[in-house]
Order: C-alpha cells, then structure tokens, then sequence
DNA sequence: TCCTTTACAAATAAAAATTATCGTAAGGAA
DNA sequence: TTCCTTACGATAATTTTTATTTGTAAAGGA
C-alpha cells in the first residue's frame, strides 16, 4: 500500500510526495530497475512527471540510504530499495537480476582481506555474472 | 614497451594502431581509469586524437577481451587490462582502486551459490567499499 | 487565520556523455 | 610496394544528466 512508501520517506527526513511514492513503489514492483524505465512506468500513472523529477528524486533517495545503486558491466546502474546487504546473480543474456543472500563466511573473508590491506571496509558489492535457468534453454 | 602492446592487440586479432597503444599504455600506468581520463592523458602525446575515438576502442577491446569494465557505484565506469580475476578495494573518499586476489574459498562459495539457483556462473565482480589507509588519517 | 518561509514539481535550458556518419589515412598481407 | 580493408579524425546527432526558473502547496509561527 501507498502508506508503506510514505512511512519509509518519513523514516528518512523525506517528504512523502506522490511522484516520490509512486516511484517507489514501480521500484518495489521491478526489484532492481533503471531510470528511463522507472520513467516509462511512473508516467503511465502519472503523465506530467518530469524526468528530471525522477533524476533528482533518485540521486536524492540514494543519498538519504533509501535506495541502493547497483552498478552492473555493459548496462546503465539499477536501483533497487535498500535492504539487507545481498549478492546478485546478473543474467547477461536477459539482463535479469536476481537477490541471494551472502554467506556469513564469504562476508568475513572479505572483512580481513580489507584489513590486512589497511582498508577499513564500508560495504561490499558482489556480482555473479552468467546465464538464469530460463536462458540457459 | 610498444610492441608489448601490439602483441597484446594482435593476439586478440585487433590492429595495432598508434593510437591503441597509447590507450593501452595510459591503462596501464593509471592501472583503472575513466574514459575522459584516458582522452586526457593520450592527448598529451597525440593532440590530434578525437574523443570518439577512445569510446570506439574501448568499447572494441572490452568486447575483444583485452580490457575489462569495473562498474562502481557513485562513478563512471573504470577501464584496466583484462588479467587474472581479482577484486576491487575501492576508497571512496579519494576514489583509489586497487587490486586484491580473489581467494579460493570465496570463489569456491560463489560456485555453489550460482549452481544452487540453476544459474551458470561466468565471472564473478566483487567491489569492496572503505577508505583506503591514506584517507583514514 | 494570515503571513512568511521552505520544499517540490514542472518546464525548460544547458551541459555532459555517447554514438553515428563519412571522407581520408594508415596497417598489414601478398 | 601495391592493394584492400580497417581505423581515425572531424564533425553531427543523440542520449543522458544536471542546472535554472517559476509557480504551487505544504508547514510553522504570530
Ligand atoms: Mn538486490
Ligand atoms: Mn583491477
Ligand atoms: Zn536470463
Ligand atoms: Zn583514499
């Protein structure tokens, strides 16, 4: 529902405006999504959106940590609503991306990788790239 | 030296032009590096060289297989040689990169992970988030 | 309530990044 | 060297992203 994208702004210091729930919630639907094609969907709702609204709103909501950019090799970044740290099975043939959790291990390991090199770590970003079981045929 | 590039170039059955080994050997030397970078630096020894030109080769070579694409979030896209698979220390106070071996047991994990959703792993991009040792002061 | 301030969206305009076109130049096989 | 093919440079054209301006509407205080 409407009031859940609202709540979720408010959580943020955000104004919970119609553009910005309506994106939202085309996000939510999609799970990862680029910006031309958030465009595309808001305005079937919603035909006097400006894309620079979707822009600003973006940029903005990823500053404010209620969306996550997913930077993927030969495609424009998704985005996605940010949520518990996961990696991505990225299919290079449909462009399909899909959540998985990271392993506990697998975190650890990168935790002294960075350690050992000096670096204190922030956050991680794993990509699987391949094939999806639809595509593989 | 030149012609180690032009080994390189022809060993992926690509010309070795004048202009592509200098692409190259500013790759090198900044190890990553954005696009208007690399216009920056050839410029330096080759004035005459257009911008359209840079985007043409790198887009060959990525597809070619002699460099790789390092997607980042909050950036444009890094360029580098294509070589052993590693990841990605990125500082994202001062935008550093730097290369760490990938361990076996990381990569042994990912495996598992593709298979275990029917999806046939093809390689693997791991970034890393943190400030580097420099910018933590 | 009325006034003042602030935040947004829409509509452009402007700038930056990327791709396409085409005549000329250079690479490389023979 | 000669010839064929491919790549380059010089635009032009698109596409993508950011900045400005203006009109409203919500928020808060007197
Ligand atoms: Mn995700
Ligand atoms: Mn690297
Ligand atoms: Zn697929
Ligand atoms: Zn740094």
């Amino acid at each position: 529902m409407t009031t859940e994208y609202a709540q979720l702004l408010k959580a943020h210091a955000l104004k919970a405006t119609f553009q910005r729930t309506q994106i939202l919630e085309v996000i939510e639907r999609y799970g990862h999504i680029a910006i031309e094609k958030i465009y595309e969907e808001v305005s079937k709702v919603h035909a006097s959106l400006s894309l620079a609204t979707i822009y600003k709103n973006i940029l903005l909501m990823v500053e404010k940590g209620v969306l996550t950019e997913v930077p993927i090799i030969g495609q424009k970044s998704k985005y996605e609503i940010a949520k518990e740290e996961h990696i991505h099975l990225i299919c290079t043939s449909c462009g399909t991306v899909m959540d998985k959790m990271l392993d506990v291990d697998t975190a650890q390991d990168t935790e002294k990788v960075a350690e050992t090199s000096g670096f204190s770590l922030d956050h991680r970003q794993l990509n699987l790239y391949g094939l999806c079981e639809a595509c593989r045929g």
